[in-house]
DNA sequence: GCCATTCATAGACTGTAAAT
DNA sequence: ATTTACAGTCTATGAATGGC
């Protein structure tokens, strides 16, 4: 008895790829799937047009003004102040927002292309390997297995990507659109924190999380999302979670903000 | 025009499962 | 064992809207 898409306008069959955690839709144009391709490229961490979310994905899909995540980069204007509750403000914000978009690094876009198994980490060791979207894309397999951290599924999953009709399209589409897809190959972790890992806890006064870590990151330091036994030193914020808990089980160095503020000035 | 209400998003944390 | 992806939840902020 085949599984159904709980998309009840899609009704698609649902199946689980060979060695995969999760099931997916195999209907191409399901709409749950546009829906989560669309909201994933916006987001944070991706192409992060900010003001356009989930609802706003929603109300653009339904309507047919973006059929696929390339088309948000056609919107105009007049064709957001058309929409329901969207007002000159927002619109204006959002097409600002999409302006700087095309100017995301090519790991940013590489993320949000939403390839299975390839998130903000693996993109970013992609982009800096190849240094472009076409050399990413003309890679072979092999070639592909020879970055760190990608293994043979991921290369794959890679690999098959960049040879879909659908995908193809939709990246010609953005190259048209003017987006950028190079990037300058950033020296390979140098600087006064290579070789240290550093995770961030808590809020920030002075500046976002996302900042403090692209700060670190600058200085060589690479960036955990957890604290394990490698962690040279955990950022303490306002409001600490359970990171917090797990550094001192580990009796991993601790620092506060005003420490993190110096060590960016000090080593500057 | 101003103010209160409603609504969506950004930003942050947590836990789980899978890949390396 | 460690890293990463991913889904879910919460709070604060800011914009649109509608009543006055």
């Amino acid at each position: 008895m085949p599984r159904r898409c709980p998309d009840p306008a899609c009704g698609g069959e649902v199946v689980r790829p060979e060695g995969e955690a999760m099931s997916y839709c195999v209907n191409p144009s399901c709409p749950a799937q546009a829906f989560r391709w669309l909201t994933h490229f916006v987001g944070r961490g991706a192409m992060d047009i900010e003001g356009l979310g989930e609802q706003w994905a929603a109300v653009l899909l339904e309507r047919g003004l973006v059929k696929d995540p390339a088309d948000v980069f056609f919107l105009t204007r007049e064709q957001l102040l058309e929409l329901e509750r969207m007002g000159p403000v927002l619109a204006d914000k959002i097409v600002a927002n999409i302006e700087a978009a095309k100017k995301r690094p090519l790991s940013r876009l590489l993320f949000a292309l939403g390839i299975r198994h390839v998130g903000s980490e693996i993109a970013d060791t992609l982009a800096n390997e190849f240094g472009s979207l076409d050399a990413i894309a003309g890679a072979g397999r092999e070639a592909l297995e020879g970055v760190p951290a990608v293994g043979p599924k991921i290369a794959e999953r890679v690999y098959g990507y960049f040879r879909g009709e659908r995908q193809r399209r939709v990246i010609e589409k953005l190259r048209r659109a003017g987006v950028r897809m190079e990037q300058e190959r950033a020296a390979p972790t140098e600087g006064p924190l290579a070789g240290q890992t550093f995770v961030v806890t808590g809020t920030l006064a002075s500046m976002a999380r996302s900042e403090a870590e692209a700060r670190l990151k600058a200085l060589g330091a690479s960036i955990g999302n957890s604290v394990t036994k490698k962690t040279t030193c955990l950022v303490v914020g306002e409001g600490p979670g359970s990171k917090l808990q797990k550094a001192q089980e580990y009796g991993t160095k601790l620092m506060d903000e005003q420490e993190l503020l110096r060590l960016l000035e000090s080593t500057k």
